[in-house]
RNA sequence: GCUGGUGUGGCUCAACGGUAGAGCAGCUGAUUUGUAAUCAGCAGGUUGGGGGUUCGAUUCCCUCCACCAGCUCCA
C-alpha cells in the first residue's frame, strides 16, 4: 500500500494520524503483553495516549521495547480495515477478546449506534475512527510518559495507567517537538523563580508562596500598573476582610457549595471562614448605603488575597497555589448596562494583554444543566456577552454548558511565546448573589431594582500571571518589571569609585541598579549577571572611566556598544515609560 | 484526594547493606583582571521525619511529610 503525502497542518489529518498511532501502540502492547486490557486511546493536542489496566505495571524501561515493536508494525504497513458489527456481535467480539472495558463502552452506546471496528494485521480495536489508510504513515513516534488516570475520568472508578506518546510524519518534526519541550522545561517558572530569587516554597507551607525581594519588586511593579490602568477605566479600589462569619458565607451560598475548599476557624465560639472569594465583601460595601441608578455601574476593584484548600496533587508552582491575590473587581450595574460594560472590560483586557505581547482567545461558556434563573435571562445574558465581543471586532468560541451555575462567562486564554495557552482573565455575569443579599438600587422610575453583578479578573491571579510571564519571557522580563534593571561590572577594583558615581546617577532617576565591584575577573562577573538574566549589563573599566561612558549589553538585544551615561538613562527611561517588551 | 515516581550539604549530582563523595556557591589567602567560570586552602551532611528488619541501613520494609508527572478540579 503506497503512502501518500499528508497535510499535517490540517487539524483533522493530525487527529486521524495520532489516532492511528494510538492503535499502533496498542497493537505493540498486545504483542508483548497479550493479557493487557485496553480501555481507550484517543488523539490529544500534542499526541495521543492509551489507557490500560494495571495488570502489567508500565515503567520507562518498557518504552524502548514497545517502541521497537511499534516500529515493526509501522514497517509492516498494515492497511486499516473498517468493518461494522451489530450490537450483539460487537459485544460477543469484546467478550471473546477478553476486553471488559470495551464491553462497557459498547454497552453504553445507543441501541441504534453503528459499531465500527478497525483491523490492522492481527489487531482489531473498537473505534469510531477515522484513521489513516495504513500503519506505514506513522513515521516517527515517541512514548513520553506513563501516568495514572481514572476509567472514564471518574475519580470514584478504578485507576488505569495511561501511556502518553506523540507521533509525527517525520523524524525532524518529532525532534522539533522534543526540542520545544526541552525549551519549555528550561523556562519552567519554578526553576527560574529559584534561580532569580523571585519566590520560594517551603515544606512548612505547601501551596503557599513566599515572595523573595526580587519577586516582590516584580509583584509591586505589576500592582502599580494594575492600579494605574483601573483608575483610568473608572474603577475605585476597596479592600475587604480576610475572615468573616459563617452566616455571611451561608447567605452567599459558599458554605453549601464551596465548603470543601474553605479554611474555617472558630472565634469566640462562632464559626468563621477565611475568604475563598472576594465577592461577598464587595456586596457588603455596596450595601452600606442606599444606591441610585446614577451610581451605576459601580466598579469596585480589589486586590483580594483569597485562600482555597486545593487538593495536594493539584498544586503546581505559582500556577496553582492555596493562597493567591486575585486582581479582582466587582461591578454592580443595571441589566441594560451589561453589554456596554462587558465591552469596556474586554477593551481593558485587550489593552493589558497587548502590552505584554500576548495573543489570546476568548471562550463563551453558556448555561449549564444545574443553573438557576430563567432560561430567558440566560439567553439575554449570553447574547450580551457575545455582542460585546463582536462589537470590538474579536471572535469567540462557545463552550456549551460550561458556565457557572449563577451566570454565563467569558474566559480569556493567553498564548505564550512557545504557543502554550493559559487561562487568565475571566468575566462572569452573576444574577444570583445580589438577590441573595437583597441589595438594590432606586431606578429612574423611583422603584427598587436588583442590580446585576460582574466578577472579573485580568491577570487571573498575581501569582499565576507572574508564573505565565516568567515562562513567556524565559525570565527576561520587560524592563519595567525587571528586578535588576542595570548591573554594573567593574573591570578592576580601581574603577569602583566611578562605578559608584554611575550607580548614584542611575538611582536618582529611579532605576534599579546593582553594582558588582568584587575582586573577580570580568568574565566571571559577566557570566553570573547573564545567568541571573540581569536586564542591562554595563562594563566599567579604563575606557569608560576616562570618557565617562558605559559599555552596554542588553539581555534581549545583545551588545549595544558604548554610550554616554545620559544617553543610556534616556534610553532606559523611554523603554520603561513605553512598557516595552 | 487518587495512580506512579522522587527526596543525599545553599545548588547540580555520585555512592546503593559495611565508617557519605565531587563540582559550583560560601569563607580565608594569593591574583587587579576588558565581555560566559584565576589559583590554593578551609569549612559545610544525625542521606525529608518517625518506626522496623539486620552485627551493621543513605541503601531493604512500614508509615508520615514534601516535591515531580498525570487524573480530578481550577485564578
Amino acid at each position: 500500500m503506497a503512502i501518500e503525502k499528508i497535510n499535517f497542518e490540517d487539524e483533522k489529518v493530525r487527529h486521524d494520524f495520532r489516532h492511528t498511532a494510538s492503535h499502533v501502540m496498542a497493537q505493540a502492547i498486545k504483542h508483548i503483553w497479550p493479557e493487557a486490557k485496553l480501555a481507550i486511546g484517543p488523539a490529544i493536542e500534542n499526541g495521543f495516549y492509551y489507557d490500560i489496566d494495571l495488570e502489567h505495571r508500565f515503567t520507562e524501561e518498557d518504552f524502548p521495547k514497545i517502541q521497537k515493536e511499534m516500529k515493526k508494525i509501522v514497517q509492516a504497513n498494515y492497511p486499516l480495515e473498517r468493518f461494522e458489527l451489530p450490537r450483539a456481535e460487537a459485544l460477543k467480539w469484546a467478550e471473546e477478546a477478553g476486553e471488559p472495558y470495551k464491553v462497557e463502552l459498547i454497552n453504553d452506546l445507543p441501541e441504534d449506534a453503528i459499531i465500527s471496528f478497525y483491523k490492522q494485521g492481527d489487531f482489531t480495536d473498537l473505534c469510531a475512527g477515522p484513521h489513516m489508510p495504513s500503519t506505514g504513515y506513522i513515521k516517527a513516534f515517541k512514548i513520553m510518559s506513563v501516568a495514572g488516570a481514572y476509567w472514564r475520568g471518574d475519580s470514584n472508578r478504578q485507576m488505569l495507567q495511561r501511556l502518553y506518546a506523540t507521533a509525527f510524519p517525520s523524524q525532524e518534526e518529532l525532534d522539533n517537538y522534543v526540542n520545544m519541550l526541552e525549551e519549555a522545561k528550561k523556562r519552567d517558572h519554578r526553576k527560574i523563580g529559584k534561580e532569580m530569587n523571585l519566590f520560594a516554597f517551603r515544606d512548612e507551607a505547601p501551596g503557599f508562596p513566599f515572595y523573595l525581594p526580587n519577586g516582590m519588586i516584580l509583584r509591586n511593579a505589576l500592582i502599580d500598573f494594575w492600579r494605574e490602568i483601573h483608575k483610568e477605566w473608572g474603577y475605585v479600589e476597596i479592600s475587604t476582610p480576610q475572615i468573616m462569619k459563617r452566616t455571611l458565607w451561608e447567605t452567599s451560598g459558599h458554605w453549601d457549595h464551596y465548603k470543601e475548599n474553605m479554611y474555617t476557624t472558630v472565634i469566640d465560639e462562632e464559626d468563621y471562614a477565611i475568604k475563598p472569594m472576594n465577592c461577598p465583601g464587595s456586596i457588603l460595601v455596596y450595601d452600606l448605603e442606599p444606591r441610585s441608578y446614577r451610581d451605576l455601574p459601580l466598579r469596585y476593584g480589589e486586590l483580594g488575597l483569597v485562600h482555597r484548600h486545593e487538593l495536594s496533587g493539584a498544586l503546581h508552582g505559582m500556577f496553582r497555589v492555596r493562597c493567591f491575590t486575585q486582581d479582582d473587581a466587582h461591578i454592580l450595574l443595571a441589566k441594560e448596562q451589561i453589554k456596554d460594560e462587558v465591552t469596556r472590560i474586554a477593551q481593558l483586557f485587550d489593552q493589558v494583554y497587548n502590552m505584554f505581547g500576548m495573543e489570546y482567545t476568548i471562550f463563551l461558556s453558556t448555561m449549564p444543566d444545574d443553573h438557576i434563573g430563567s432560561e430567558e435571562d440566560w439567553k439575554k445574558a449570553e447574547a450580551a456577552l457575545a455582542d460585546a465581543i463582536t462589537s470590538i471586532g474579536k471572535e469567540y468560541t462557545i463552550n456549551p454548558g460550561d458556565g457557572a451555575f449563577y451566570g454565563p462567562k467569558l474566559d480569556f486564554q493567553l498564548k505564550d511565546s512557545l504557543g502554550r495557552t493559559w487561562q487568565c482573565g475571566t468575566i462572569q455575569l452573576d444574577y444570583q448573589l445580589p438577590g441573595r443579599f437583597n441589595i438594590e438600587y432606586t431606578g429612574s422610575d423611583g422603584q427598587k431594582h436588583t442590580p446585576v453583578m460582574i466578577h472579573r479578573v485580568v491577570f487571573g491571579s498575581i501569582e499565576r500571571f507572574i508564573g505565565v510571564l516568567t515562562e513567556h519571557t524565559a525570565g527576561k522580563f520587560p524592563l519595567w518589571l525587571a528586578p535588576v534593571q542595570v548591573k554594573l561590572l567593574t573591570v578592576t577594583e580601581k574603577f569602583a569609585p566611578f562605578a559608584e558615581e554611575v550607580k548614584k546617577k542611575l538611582e536618582e532617576k529611579g532605576l534599579r541598579v546593582v553594582l558588582d565591584d568584587r575582586n573577580e575577573k570580568l568574565g566571571y562577573k559577566l557570566r553570573e549577571a547573564r545567568n541571573m538574566r540581569d536586564n542591562y549589563i554595563c562594563v566599567i573599566g579604563e575606557q569608560e572611566a576616562e570618557n565617562k561612558t558605559l559599555s552596554v549589553r542588553s539581555s534581549k538585544a545583545g551588545e549595544l556598544g558604548t554610550m554616554t551615561i545620559d544617553a543610556f538613562i534616556e534610553k532606559l527611561l523611554k523603554e520603561i515609560a513605553d512598557k516595552a517588551n
